[in-house]
DNA sequence: GTTTGCGGGTCTCAATTCAAGACTGATAAG
DNA sequence: CTTATCAGTCTTGAATTGAGACCCGCAAAC
């Protein structure tokens, strides 16, 4: 299988790294989420390939996560900036920021820290129930087959001993 | 640069992707989360190429994100399960399932549905802030800097307008 | 009016990675 | 003896990437 045809997957999962699973498009979102916004800043930031980063934008605007916006008639000039799709990827930077300040750690430590400004606190991302607030994690979370005839796993046997 | 450089980066996300940012390897993760441990069902369910997957495992094992258990001598055979920081995942593909599911949807809707085993109510995992507990959004976090010397976005201009 | 510089790309080419599937080795079952 | 299972490895041709040269429109400097 190609990872293009991911798109046409049902797993959310499969879909949601069809748009934005390249090895560079999260980096991108995240500059975005910091406030960068043109080709040539992307480019310096990332060491990005400029022919790999011209067709990465030019998906995220077509898949409506980034839009171009003029902000120079002669000579003609966008920049990049996130839609509302775009902006709600936050959770997902946070959650592998997370992810990797815990187990992929830099010796010198996270060169960011994240406030609230609801409650101006320094925080950390917490995944909870929406309907009763608690933490998540993968003991007390089960997935289910949204229909009532698709089985949990096609394609594969079933392990002896639950996992989860 | 390469992209399998980016683990030397100070960046979280850059280390983040550096180790589970491959195409396939959050859908790894994903099926492993769902039970799926050999590796013929990791390909036969993915469709990837033997070699790839072969390999991503085994950095996976690597990487302290997998762990292989042997499950029969003579032949020996060993299965792939997820290690702490393998369960720890979770948020991450919680949040791309989510975002996934709102921005790229499939016509039939989601194949699976999560339920909270605390509160036994089908739900939407929703990242909060651990301090006061209130939503998160790309509107009310903001990066500062962890070290008082550094600045947030080295190698760029800054935007006129606050993007957040 | 010629040159220089900026911004945002496109083009080329070599190196790397990938997809597809044949093949292997150990063992067990028929 | 033959076939099947499982977890890989190997090979080959196709696709993607990295690096950097080049291009275009325009403005400012010379």
């Amino acid at each position: 299988m190609r990872w293009h045809d991911l798109g046409d997957e049902r797993c959310p999962v499969a879909r949601g790294i069809a748009t934005i699973g390249d090895r560079w498009t999260l980096l991108v979102i995240r500059d975005c989420l910091l406030g960068v916004r043109r080709f040539e800043d992307f480019q310096t930031r990332l060491g990005i390939a400029r022919r790999v980063l011209a067709e990465r934008l030019a998906l995220l605007v077509e898949r409506g996560v980034l839009r171009k916006v003029p902000y120079s008639e002669k000579p003609l000039r966008h920049e990049y900036r996130l839609t509302r799709a775009g902006h709600e990827l936050l959770p997902v930077i946070l959650a592998l920021t997370k992810w990797a300040d815990a187990h992929v750690p830099h010796p010198d430590g996270p060169p960011l820290r994240h406030r609230h400004t609801g409650c101006d606190h320094v925080m950390s991302p917490t995944l909870t129930c929406s309907e009763c607030g608690e933490p998540l994690d993968s003991h007390n979370v089960r997935a289910e087959p949204a229909d009532p005839d698709s089985t949990l796993l096609a394609h594969a046997r079933r392990p002896e001993t639950a996992t989860r």
